[in-house]
RNA sequence: GGUCUCGUAGUAUAACGGUUAGUACAUCGGGUUUUCAUCCCGACAACGCGGGUUCGACUCCCGCCGAGAUCACCA
């Protein structure tokens, strides 16, 4: 049987770090069987209806990679995609329930059910709005919800990730399966969906897992088999140990792609967070993960978010498609995160650079701040240069005159490539008899006024003759 | 409160009855002609507690403790 798995988010925001994951498992799945993934849009809560939101959601799913086969703007033979075009077909299967007597119009005010749930909390037992059915049922119609009618029992199902699970009658009640505005609840909506979709893997997060048996309860009153259910451990919070959520400032995707996170770290980092295929690997590209992806493999516990590593692994991912792919693939990926004086340079130059400094990045952004000195000249800051840890034992006339003898040393050379400048430092070298903390630190200060830099060739190189010949007259006079 | 789930170093995890409990991030120390990184080497650091079962338990069973999820006309 194909499979055919789902995305189903509801437009009410951003994509936040926290369920991403609940679009890369079915992704997965659904690639590495050959199969179908599913897009559909859940947005039957009109009061949490955010404008934009799908097209966000959307842009997100491209951006990591997450391409769907049936859904919004694709289509399929199986829509709308959109839960609030479906109407017509939650009421027709309403209807069924209805005809069959698992079903019933509730005419109970909110402000009742509230009386009722006081009255329960006060006595400290649970809640079930089953042992407070109305006598007198009137006929279903708009304005009034319906609501399901269970029949209390025990549930067993099997969950491929949680295993074996068993629950008692008490945990099944009497939910609404149509609200009073006409549209389905999700309880509602999602399991006729996915049954007239052919969806065949449920994965969803923890947070559904308690509600399961009342799902269960419903498959079983409408007739149709449920697809395997898996069920995905929760996000943790970097502090807490609560689920993460946008309130515990869970950042959005969007947010990580501005800060230069990459799409593949992003993917790689929350594949791997709660699933592991059993060996030592860490970095994985995508195809990879198609391939060894197993739902067996997913946790169970819940797992902590930690940025650190994530940043971590964005380092390793600029590492990896600088050496496998190229300067050009990386450079692709870099045009939104250079610093503003950077603006006019040619690109051919900003590649120079990116390719001295790329093991530096932690993410993209960093660009920012790491090379606004190879655009333009940077300030002559007297105080960075006697100050050095490796300056401070040399006098200013002998940083001046050492500023000079290097700059000699420099002008001489015929052709100013990475090669001949590694060759001229190590003669200044000799001819100084200085070490070389203190003779680079002074000449890498002197061109860069930057806390740190590449190796001192190399930005000499990318530097030019000229703009490092001027840097270090200009820092020489000023001492 | 009911129900369900979870519990290996600070974090993510490996182990599926027998290992000096492995790996990665983080931290600390060292190395590679300056810095910051990369890279390499090293160090620190864990089986929640208590009972069983067993020749032998991180692994199986029970209890406890701790943590989380859920009990909406939200998804």
């Amino acid at each position: 049987m194909e499979t055919i798995t789902r995305f189903a988010p509801s437009p009410t925001g951003y994509i936040h770090i926290g369920n991403v994951r609940s679009a890369i498992y079915p992704y997965l799945l659904a690639r590495q069987n050959k199969g179908k993934l599913i897009l559909r849009i859940e947005d039957t809560d009109r009061a949490r209806y955010v404008e934009g939101a799908t097209e966000l959601i959307m842009d997100t799913l491209e951006w990591l990679g997450i391409n769907w086969n049936e859904g919004p703007i694709v289509g399929g033979p199986n829509g709308p995609y959109f839960q609030s075009e479906r109407k017509d077909i939650y009421h027709a299967w309403a209807r069924k329930l209805i005809e069959s007597g698992r079903a019933y119009a509730d005419p109970t005010s909110p402000e009742k059910l509230d009386e009722y749930r006081k009255e329960c909390t006060a006595k400290k037992v649970p809640f079930l709005y089953r042992n407070y059915r109305p006598e007198n049922l009137p006929e279903w119609k708009p304005g009034i919800p319906l609501r399901f009618k269970t029949e209390p029992k025990e549930y067993n199902w099997h969950d491929e990730v949680m295993g074996d699970m068993h629950t008692g009658p008490e945990v099944l009640d009497d939910i609404i399966l149509i609200k009073k505005d006409g549209y389905p609840t999700y309880n509602f909506a999602h399991i006729i969906d996915d049954h007239e979709m052919g969806v065949t893997h449920l994965m969803r997060g923890a947070e559904y897992l308690s509600s399961t048996p009342n799902y269960l309860a419903l498959y079983e009153a409408l007739n149709i088999d449920h697809p395997k259910i898996i069920t995905l451990p929760h996000i943790l919070a970097p502090d807490g140990r609560k689920k993460l959520g946008k309130r515990d400032g869970a950042k959005s995707v969007t947010e990580y792609r501005e800060d230069g996170i990459l799409a593949e770290t992003m993917f790689n980092y929350l594949a791997c967070l709660g699933w592991n295929d059993g060996t030592e690997q860490e970095i994985y590209t995508k195809d990879e993960l198609i391939k060894n992806f197993s739902t067996d493999r997913i946790q169970t516990s819940g797992a902590r978010y930690d940025e650190t590593k994530l940043l971590w692994m964005n380092g390793q991912w600029i590492r990896k498609i600088f050496d496998e792919q190229g300067v050009d693939a990386l450079y692709e990926r870099t045009v939104n995160f250079w610093p503003e004086n950077a603006k006019d340079a040619t690109d051919e130059y900003k590649q120079k650079v990116l390719s001295i400094i790329y093991d530096r990045l932690k993410t993209l952004s960093d660009l920012r701040e790491m090379t606004a000195y190879f655009f333009s000249d940077p300030t002559v800051d007297v105080d960075m240069l006697i100050g050095n840890k490796f300056l401070k034992k040399l006098s200013e006339s002998e940083l001046e005159s050492l500023l000079k003898t290097s700059i000699a040393k420099l002008s001489a050379l015929q052709t100013w490539d990475a090669n001949n400048l590694q060759q001229t430092l190590n003669v200044l070298l000799e001819e100084t008899g200085k070490k070389p903390a203190e003779l680079f630190s002074l000449i890498r200060i002197a061109i860069s006024f930057a806390p740190f830099s590449p190796a001192l060739h190399l930005t000499l190189d990318v530097l030019g003759r000229e703009t490092s010949l001027a840097r270090l007259n200009a820092a020489a006079s000023a001492i």
